[in-house]
DNA sequence: AAACAATTGACAGCATGCTGTCATGTTACT
DNA sequence: AGTAACATGACAGCATGCTGTCAATTGTTT
């Protein structure tokens, strides 16, 4: 009988068109957040890396899934409104190494409140072992997919 | 003692971050797979509603979590290409609806055979148990989190 | 050392999704 | 009925992320 359970097809499915929905929400949510500071999510998730360690375009780009282009463009931006700067790497002439500023930390720390606010906020909504569930999963997908990216993309 | 258990911050931070890696991940493989039909990855997910129900451009938008305005967008593309066409709305006469033409339905039967392929792939990486339950964790929790949206966003 | 490949930054062009705004059509309320 | 609130399509402008391309730098191989 073709009861027995659903195809991979519909469960694939089903996944990335929830993921598509969670990526809205969250950039969503991180806008919001980020209102009425210097940030946007996409400046706060590049700065956010850059915190506590240094890093060139290149390796932050490869650290949260993104091209080498965009990043440098956010980057770009954050250096031109003093969030960041670029210092120079003693192990590469050309590529410089990010670092967050002053002014890029008070932004930071601006919404950091806010941001505790609303994690404590969906804790409470879906509970905290469902959470730790949720992540566990979403990592335990997101690990297995990168270790078997070249299978997957790489050769379309 | 600070280690009986992560801060909600750190978890639904690193919820959020996966989710963006999973979301450029997804985009991707659908760029991937719908290389070589007339199809992108956002076509194709307008496209795949109104397959079978014909909706208007407002309804598409709140199904797939995006503003009428960028649904409207894709839509105008896939009329002018043909893949699409407006029908007059009984109920409505300015919300045309739209619908899948016979063009259109090709383009989707042409890149089937290799996103069942891709979905397979993925169901014996992750296994299907696992794939299962990851289903079932992303959409408890977005479920909840689209429950709560007017508490959590609205006012921020 | 020289030649080649890989990495990186820089720039251009494009696709996608957002906000804001307006006019038009629909619905609800009195 | 009439009016106000809402929904919808249309358009403009902007932010973000992608691909493609090139030159400069670094690393590797011979």
């Amino acid at each position: 009988m073709k009861e027995r359970n659903r195809s991979s097809v519909e469960v694939v499915n089903g996944i990335v068109l929830d993921v598509f929905k969670l990526n809205g929400y969250f950039i969503k949510a991180a806008d919001c957040l980020t209102k009425g500071s210097e940030l946007t999510s996409a400046r706060w998730q590049v700065l956010g890396i850059v915190l506590h360690e240094q890093h060139t375009v290149a390796a932050i780009a490869r650290s949260i899934g993104l091209t080498r282009q965009s990043v440098q463009r956010i980057a770009d931006v954050l250096v031109i409104d003093g969030l960041a700067e670029y210092l120079p790497n003693p192990a590469h002439k050309r590529a410089k190494l990010l670092s967050c500023t002053e002014k890029g930390l008070n932004s930071i720390k601006t919404i950091r409140p806010k941001v505790v606010t609303w994690a404590e906020r969906i804790n409470d909504l879906i509970g905290q072992d469902e959470l730790n569930e949720a992540e566990k999963a979403i990592n335990n997908l997101l690990s297995k997919l990168m270790i078997a990216e070249e299978q997957l993309i790489t050769r379309c």
